[in-house]
DNA sequence: AAAAACACTTGACGTAGATCAAGGTGTTAA
DNA sequence: TTAACACCTTGATCTACGTCAAGTGTTTTT
């Protein structure tokens, strides 16, 4: 039981749930342990869950025509994520979810969610809160990327995550940054 | 009542409202009509509304601190918009909102919408459902920004929207994708 | 414990796209 | 009908970053 307390808690920030409700929502997920590299999503299958971080980093990326990375997200514990596009469409993945360290997830299966979203109110309440907050971040990252330089992106990351910043590989920050690594290195080196 | 045909039309597309919820759920709307040029939205002040296009064009922008503008988002028809940050924290709004013609649009207040959402399961299963599409657009975005040239970018954009890239202005179509409008009228000469 | 792979750094160079500046055309306003 | 804008174009630079390449330290693998 207490291998859910995290995700529990999360949504216990936004809403209350009832013991029973507590008993519906646990029934559908599951556990699973990755190991460092390992890929959680792939191009071409079906990212058929939403992933809650229990313990771990995970990243999830885009691979280019021309054979570069780029970061969609940087997950640590707590944080939810996989191919959104690809979940809700029940569609292949374009995107690599890859741990970054040896992790512990939580699944939920798309149908499972949406059956129980139908059910429980709150629930729903739950996910809609999240993702709204989830949609106000994005929005943001857009304009920073638009509208700062290399070096402002970056320090602007490191002021507001400064644990994830030390926890990644470099490589995988520049790439979520829109940065080339090289590039990265020289902006960490003057300072 | 027609007046709210757009709308409900759009709800019905994600789940079903009683006679009653709909009659609930008009009833905190307030239309509202707006002229070209008009701020809807400006930094300083809470973004009170969600706001649904009924008829128009609007541009949600960030301005910078050297005065460069940079669009958030462009909006027409059957879109959605606000300052979401400003709206969920109800802290005053650092975006513009700005119509683009002669709008008709629909606000929503927040405490109304999570009054009802609260009490009406099918409005927040909409909102939710309809907020999932959202996001999955937003990184989208986010992932294109940075790993595609800007000339790449514009033309993915007017495949994808191309009756909205002949109604907007080209430079408020530039700053949406992160070129100047210099480089994007160099970009439409040579092709 | 050696070999291989991985992560980061540093230098030299090239370029996409920004900036600055000037002129042109269509639209709004007095 | 004459300004006054608003929007777009075109040309001449400039520069922030990317790319390519080589070298070093650090894990991982065998």
């Amino acid at each position: 039981m207490s291998k859910y307390k995290g995700i529990l808690d999360h949504i216990a920030k936004y809403v209350e749930l009832s013991d029973t409700e507590i008993a519906d929502f646990t029934s559908i997920l599951k556990i699973t342990r990755v190991k460092k590299r390992q890929f959680i999503i792939q191009p071409g299958f079906v990212s058929e869950y939403r992933n809650y971080i229990v313990e771990g980093a995970v990243r999830v990326f885009y691979l280019d025509d021309v054979g570069k990375e780029h970061t969609v997200s940087i997950g640590v514990e707590d944080w939810f994520f996989t191919d959104f596009h690809s979940y809700l469409n029940r569609t292949p993945a374009e995107y690599y979810a890859e741990a970054l360290e040896d992790s512990v997830i939580i699944q939920m299966k798309y149908d499972d969610v949406e059956e129980l979203c139908g059910r429980i109110h709150a629930l729903c309440q739950y996910f809609r809160l999240y993702i709204e907050k989830a949609l106000s971040h994005s929005n943001q990252r857009v304009i920073t990327n638009i509208s700062k330089t290399s070096e402002e992106r970056y320090w602007e990351y490191v002021n507001r995550y400064p644990q994830i910043a030390n926890r990644v590989p470099q490589y995988v920050l520049a790439s979520y940054l829109g940065i080339s690594p090289e590039s990265l290195s020289r902006i960490r080196s003057r300072s």
